[in-house]
DNA sequence: ATTAGCACTCAAACATGGAGAGTGCTAAAC
DNA sequence: GTTTAGCACTCTCCATGTTTGAGTGCTAAT
């Protein structure tokens, strides 16, 4: 097992490689904690710690640096202690979300800035899913010959909207007609469901006679389809300014992964079902080609109900106390103004 | 003056270029192109060209690489000779964008993909600014006690939603009261002109006795407000991928400026005003930031009005003809769809 | 159990030396 | 006069040493 002492060298590794990237030797820790211990012992201390697997050495003869277990042990540490709230820089973090309570528009674009000019690191936050928003009421608007405007409430206050070309001019009145029946159908269903009865719907009665009732279907099918979330990035030049970024390679499978948004929607998706903050330690990053980052997530509630997911991607020498305190304060200031309002 | 077969050459440089960066022997021209002189020949030429500032040697005994004013000649002849049209790419094109002609919806996001995919450099869209666009109708939804969503049409096909809270609380009724009453006095101004006016009217008046009014107009003042058009960038992932990226603070320098946004908004702002495809080579980049990139821009109008902006940005080394054909007809392409519907 | 001392190792930084590509110049050829 | 062959020269790139410094592991003394 591992004893105190051995636990605090370790940590003090990690703060040193946080701190500064690079092999860290025995006579640095010594240097920078007080141990009253001299080097050697601390050889012999780092010794053991790497054949526990929590620290490696680049090559022989080198400094060590922490492995994954190791940051994992060390982040577990951390949230179970939970006395990781910084006053400084909670101030800082409501100061500049307090925009958000007087208008709640592109809120996602905003925080997301907020998240990662905080902490350097990458910021991304996910809308709602389409599929587990619940819908408020729908409006029919006519816009031009041909064209309705849809415009998509949902209780989460998220609103969508779209243009639907339709075949026959149809007037408002019968717009209204429409949207009254849609409201009073399915307002409360999640989009989800919605799309679901409307497809079942549809295939049922193939012909029907009513041209009404079929056009309507056809405005529900185009704007219920969509079902995917979407995300906002930012932070991606400060994140280059990191020293851990000199490699060419590593910026270009970033990019590649956020730009293809697919993969990281899969994921905050599946964590957005759970609760809490999770933080994904290099290789344990479900996501392959992000096994070289570290991820810390957490989701935002509308009440007791989780609807987005915020987080932060950055290097696996991440500073976690700062992440997961931005991450979490953040999640948590953004669930209070869902619903406070 | 030019020669003609001193200009031949220095495409012929130019388009060895753009094959493979690294600078271009005078060898290598011979043996590319067949010119019927001798490399020692050619060697003169270059020499001359490099006196006259079209070319220029990275550091003695090396090949030559072309200057901007070289590249300047070497596009505007393209831009007069107008033979750049290319069938296949045109295929490839249409096929692309097809969609959109079914779905106008997000096309910013999707034109900009399609931009960056054909090309291999960031393709970017900037939506029409909202000062230029005109107001078609405005629709005002009680949302929740306290919110209204205020959908603003415009005669550009452009939709925005916001959601705006108002102090006391406003019937649906007299919600459409006001929206009728701006319909009717503003429709068909440009939004910045409403925003003007309703500034004015605000300073004017401002002890209003009639609370709905004084209402209306706050509502105004926060929609009419924000006046900026947004842009979509896409491909940088894939720009990463040409040689010309080996160096780290390039890209680094790229991302921030993309990131800020403004600096090209402003740009955008700028060239769509004016009408046809414009090319901004290194140093005549108008952002100082971008002196190390090419842009190649060009609106996209709806009937004569231009309305938005498109462009590609990638390095000096580009594929200009490429990049010009892309733009060129993806701007026609939107410009007829807008016109169509 | 801890520590001082010492030999050993490895990467990073710097220096050295062709090889190769390309130029500029001069003198000869057309 | 234009073009070309020939040759010396220059500069980058690459591969190969060499040095330096940080850091370890081991051993013997405390």
């Amino acid at each position: 097992m591992l004893g105190e002492r051995n636990r605090r060298v370790l940590f003090a590794v990690i703060q040193c490689y946080i701190n500064a990237p690079g092999p860290v030797g025995s006579r640095v820790v010594t240097k920078k904690f007080s141990f009253g211990l001299s080097p050697a012992t601390i050889r012999n201390i780092m010794s053991d710690l790497e054949e526990m697997g929590y620290l490696r050495q680049p090559h022989t003869s080198a400094g060590r640096i922490p492995t994954d277990s190791g940051y994992r042990l060390y982040v577990d540490t951390l949230i179970t202690g939970k006395d990781y709230v910084n006053d400084e820089l909670l101030l800082e973090l409501y100061k500049r979300l307090e925009t958000l309570n007087k208008d709640i528009n592109y809120f996602h674009d905003r925080a997301s800035k907020v998240l990662s000019s905080l902490s350097n690191y990458i910021g991304i936050i996910m809308s709602p899913k389409t599929g587990m928003t619940t819908l408020n009421k729908i409006e029919l608007l006519k816009y031009r010959k041909n064209q309705v405007a849809v415009i998509l409430f949902t209780d989460e206050a998220m609103i969508r909207n779209k243009v639907v070309s339709i075949g026959p001019e149809i007037s408002q009145k019968d717009l209204n007609r429409i949207s009254g029946y849609i409201n009073s159908e399915f307002a409360g269903f999640t989009l989800e469901e919605i799309r679901r009865i409307v497809l079942n719907e549809m295939s049922e009665e193939r012909s029907i006679c009513d041209s009404l009732i079929s056009e309507a279907l056809k405005i529900c099918r185009n704007v219920f389809s969509s079902a995917e979330g979407d995300i906002y990035v930012s932070g991606l030049s400060e994140m280059l300014d990191l020293p851990d970024f000199c490699d060419i390679d590593r910026i270009r499978l970033l990019l590649k992964t956020i730009e293809d948004k697919h993969l990281i929607v899969e994921l905050l998706d599946k964590i957005s079902a759970s609760d809490g903050t999770q933080v994904f330690i290099g290789s344990e990053n479900p996501i392959d080609e992000m096994k070289n980052f570290s991820m810390v997530i957490s989701t935002y509630n509308e009440g007791s109900k989780p609807v987005g997911a915020i987080g932060l991607i950055g290097p696996r020498r991440m500073n976690y106390l700062k992440a997961i305190s931005i991450v979490d304060m953040t999640a948590n200031y953004i669930s209070n103004i869902l619903l406070d309002r």
